[in-house]
DNA sequence: ATGGTTTATTAAAATCATTCTAAACTGTTT
DNA sequence: AAACAGTTTAGAATGATTTTAATAAACCAT
């Protein structure tokens, strides 16, 4: 019984892999099973890579990247930019917003429901909203 | 008369910068003319560094950074995450958000006013609210 | 199972934006 | 004008991400 046998088990990782048309990898199962493990997860590539080394899978920085992306483009993920330099990958793909703890560097979740967008522009002529990024940009209350 | 006449003079430029405690250098207000000039600007470091080439403007690229950046702490400018790997700044400081066209990299400003934010959560404990904000990602309507 | 084809993985080099360094310079103040 | 502090700069360094070209693994049809 390895580390991984729980959180998401191999078969499972493997069938959401399959679904999205992804060939499941030995690689990509393995980084399925790290993301969707827990709930909701921001991770950037070098920490889901450094993740992987220490749970002893082999999986090269540049598969990281791959399967990420890769991920995002089949809606498995999506990609959170808060940080000049450094994504983020969510594990989290429904509606929903965030915080951002800019000296930490932590992300958290904001249900899209506790967030009321009713009232917006119309977009410009010849396009369409795509989706809606909504930060709240937090600093250490000095009180 | 050189093309620079105009926009945003020099007299101008250099009480904006003295005024807000920065020294008015020759490269310093060189850029804020050209960031200044027109109304709101969304502009990157290579892309302003690019402008002052063609205006004849003789500055390093590291001088950009370090202005652009000088000018965002003291309140001149805002710095606009939406891409990743690259930083936008905005000479609109007021409340406001943004239109990102994805395919362009074209970012306009929408009125804060035009925003009903009225809905939010709490933030977390031991923090206060800093900045919010909206990115509303278009793609070219497909019709 | 096997062979052939396609798609992935990888280490290493390359790229890109950005930051740092240390020296030369400019603005300011005395 | 000298002295001091703050700036600019070229070039090197950094850090994240992407590319390259070769190797390996998954898939499909035997």
């Amino acid at each position: 019984m390895t580390g991984l046998d729980r959180p998401e088990n191999a078969a499972a990782a493997q069938d959401r892999i399959r679904a999205s048309g992804l060939r499941p990898t030995r690689q990509r199962v393995a980084l399925a099973r790290l993301l969707f493990a827990r709930g909701s997860r921001h991770v950037t590539a070098e920490a889901l890579h450094g993740e992987a080394g220490g749970e002893g899978i082999r999986v090269s920085l540049a598969t990281v990247y791959n399967t990420l992306h890769q991920f995002v483009r089949v809606g498995l993920l999506r990609e959170v930019m808060v940080n000049p330099g450094r994504s983020y990958f969510d594990t989290n793909v429904g509606a929903h917003h965030h915080f951002f703890h800019e000296a930490s560097g932590e992300l958290n979740d904001i249900d899209a429901a506790e967030v009321d967008l009713s009232s917006l522009p119309e977009p410009p002529a010849g396009t369409r909203i795509e989706r809606i990024d909504v930060v709240i940009r937090l600093r250490d209350d000095r009180s």
